[in-house]
DNA sequence: GAATTACGAAACGCTTGCGTTTCGTATAAC
DNA sequence: GTTATACGAAACGCAAGCGTTTCGTAATTC
């Protein structure tokens, strides 16, 4: 087949590795979740990338823009529940939460972007466009199916049940330190049933 | 009066000096709010103490130790409201939250310290000690005082109603960046009477 | 096979902060 | 006045990481 004529000429030289590509932005998320962003140096990234600096030089203009993209692609998706009771779907994610907690990788992910976000945008909108949403859309999906139940009441703000929801588990993860396990995510279903519930 | 045998001897050179102390201190918790632990130098710290860096290295051992005894003393404590009304109390208590937050000092401290809180115990049990005690303190109170007059539940996990709360601004300050405002104040309120209120 | 570009590795000069030491001065007990 | 300690200031040698450049090699187009 021809090449048509506006197509754009195919680059010159030796392509760009993908696969350093990939090794690059893996290495940048390992090392945030195990020194936080700060903490972080374009030199280890590439030495556990097996690449030079030169290459990652060569594709990011910087560390924060490194970074920012490598987080962007963390998602831990978990699964929107539908068991057919509002009560057993909340406790379905709120029990993943807490599984995703456990994950030492989770906190660390947390606690070293946190410091980082406060100072750069650019981060900020990686995290909460990534993983932060992900989060936030499965709870506000169980949240409207609840209300379409006739369990939540219509009119809830469901932005402020995600947030002490959600905040709940930040805040025993980053600030208090206090347990996280299946016990609380009890307790959250049952505040959050009684916070926001119909009345019976 | 005559020296008591037993008592230690007096020092026998110059004092340390307590006004090096307190702006060494202070110095300290002003890097933190505004740079955070990671990049709180001991350079940086004398230099705004306007002490050398030898009367640091004379005093605490480390970093760590210098920047945690810091760290226990900043406690912004919020009174305990009285104003007869549960819901009253809790509005006051909140309001009060969305202005320590809308401090941007108290956003500078705990994101320049969550990431340090993660990998210091130390650290860990300086904040947690300090200021987040005292909050917490404050809020249970109040609640205890709501179940006493028989407006909240008896039974309710005071610790989770606490976690919730805080959670929700610490959430919402370090990871998702929502607002923090008055309005944030009443919804919460609403949300924890409805939650943990007693029965009408 | 010539030209072009990317590769990993290494070295570059530079800056920052480390924790320590040395200096002359100041403030206390004896 | 002697001794002892702390002071602020400055310099020390050291290590880490910056962002860049150079090298010989590999991969791709023309």
């Amino acid at each position: 087949m021809k090449r048509n004529r506006l197509e754009i000429p195919p680059p010159r030289g030796r392509p760009r590795s993908g696969e350093a590509h990939a090794a690059i932005l893996a290495a940048a998320v390992a090392l945030v979740r195990e020194v936080g962003y700060d903490a972080l140096t374009m030199e280890a990234v590439a030495a556990r990338a097996g690449t030079g600096k030169a290459t990652l030089y060569r594709r990011w203009k910087s560390r924060e823009a490194l970074v920012s993209e490598a987080v962007g692609l963390i998602v831990a998706r978990i699964p929107v529940p539908s068991t057919g009771s509002t009560r057993r779907d909340l406790l379905a994610v709120m029990r993943d939460t807490v599984r995703l907690y456990a994950d030492p990788a989770t906190l660390g992910l947390l606690s070293g972007l946190v410091a980082a976000m406060a100072r750069s945008p650019v981060i900020a909108r990686a995290v909460r466009n990534g993983f932060v949403a992900a989060w936030s859309d499965t709870v506000r999906r169980v949240i409207e199916n609840g209300i379409a139940r006739g369990d939540l009441r219509r009119g809830i703000d469901i932005d402020l049940a995600i947030d002490l929801l959600g905040g709940c588990f930040s805040n025993r993860a980053l600030v208090t330190g206090r347990p996280i396990d299946d016990r609380l995510a009890r307790a959250l279903v049952d505040a959050a049933l009684r916070g926001f519930g119909a009345p019976a």
